[in-house]
DNA sequence: TCAAAACATGCAGTGACTGCAATATTGCGT
DNA sequence: ACGCAATATTGCAGTCACTGCATGTTTTGA
């Protein structure tokens, strides 16, 4: 049962990762639109069709890391108190992720930059927190009593505000050259959010 | 100058509603995927080429309403009365729109149907609304007279929060059925805004 | 050591989208 | 009404992401 992964899991992972750094310099030699699956598949040194059995689109090379941050948020959500406002519990969460972004800028940047210029990858990654809306929705919900009619609709009012919130942040953060850390300009939105908007002028 | 549209503006706009029409009525048929760009030219009457001399992209024809939607937004945003809070004015011209959704609900639902079950579609809708978000934020912008350090990022929480919102509302009004009227439930997530979300348990 | 499962690979195909050159349509001055 | 200029439509050939399937190769567990 929990065996150490084998030589095939190891090999996979390895291979991954090595696609997602051939492609990546690619991206940034070439541009996205300027780079072909083909040669991504060259530099990593496998054949043009097993590209496809690692990554679904071409878009999803740049986003690879998306799947694992929404579960580091929601291990985090598991562990706030259960006594915590939901609120809370989700600006918590979602500050540990910010802080880990401020850790990783440089390679964050690179898969930013890429996201930025390229209307098909930008667009997979609203796609992808969309996702994470749903995921975070679903969890939190069960920390709201408020389950009858509207209970839905406030969880995912929340998740999707949380998300907002970073958004605006990580936005603000990278067009001024990350003059403050994010956590901060994170935790300024989220308290705005939680005092309300209508003292915004 | 301001004459009237000419033969070639009525026969363009005539021919991009037939685009409109004949591509959503075969995505209904055959589904998105299950649907060719040649199929769609061949039920409009155009050549194959054609198509994408009226969208860019095949995503575009179910999203077609994006724009006008906006310039609906903006027109009454620039309505709105100069004393009026930011967060006032935007939800004021954002409920404009809600009315809208609910008046359209049956035509709105065709292409929400198609969006949904189609990743492609749902996140270049996304990408689209991203766009909103810049517009929004810069218009309000200059509603807000703390334009110094971080009046950007609050102005972006604002549009972002807002658009949250309204998104929120519009997936509770699909999921139960349409049993609440649209603007109803968006002025619930509205309030929830304005009040701050500290209060949810 | 061997059989089965999981995987990499090659091949052939589909379909969105593009640039370019040719052709048709419309607008307008005369 | 005529014809020239502007603008649109069309056809053609090509690129590239992505897929299904058949075949060979590696890994695993007994």
């Amino acid at each position: 049962m929990g065996t150490e992964p084998g030589l095939r899991e190891r090999k996979k992972l390895q291979r991954r990762a090595a696609i997602e750094a051939a492609a990546l310099d690619l991206f940034e030699e070439h541009g996205f639109d300027g780079t072909t699956t083909e040669q991504i598949a060259a530099r990593a040194d496998i054949a043009p069709r097993t590209f496809f059995s690692y990554f679904a689109t071409k878009e999803d090379v740049v986003l690879a890391d998306y799947a694992q941050r929404l579960d580091r948020i929601v291990e985090e959500l598991a562990r706030r108190p259960a006594g915590e406002s939901p609120w809370d519990a989700l600006r918590a969460s979602l500050l540990v992720v910010a802080s880990d972004y401020e850790d990783e800028r440089s390679a964050l940047m690179r898969r930013f930059r890429i996201m930025t210029t390229n209307p098909s990858v930008f667009a997979r990654s609203l796609a992808l927190q969309a996702g994470w809306e749903d995921t975070l929705s679903s969890v939190i919900s069960e920390r709201i009593d408020t389950d009858g009619e509207q209970g839905g609709m406030l969880a995912r009012l929340l998740a999707a505000s949380a998300l907002a919130a970073m958004r605006s942040a990580i936005q603000h953060w990278v067009m001024s050259g990350h003059r403050d850390p994010l956590p901060e300009l994170a935790t300024t939105c989220f308290d705005q959010l939680a005092r309300g908007l209508a003292d915004v002028s």
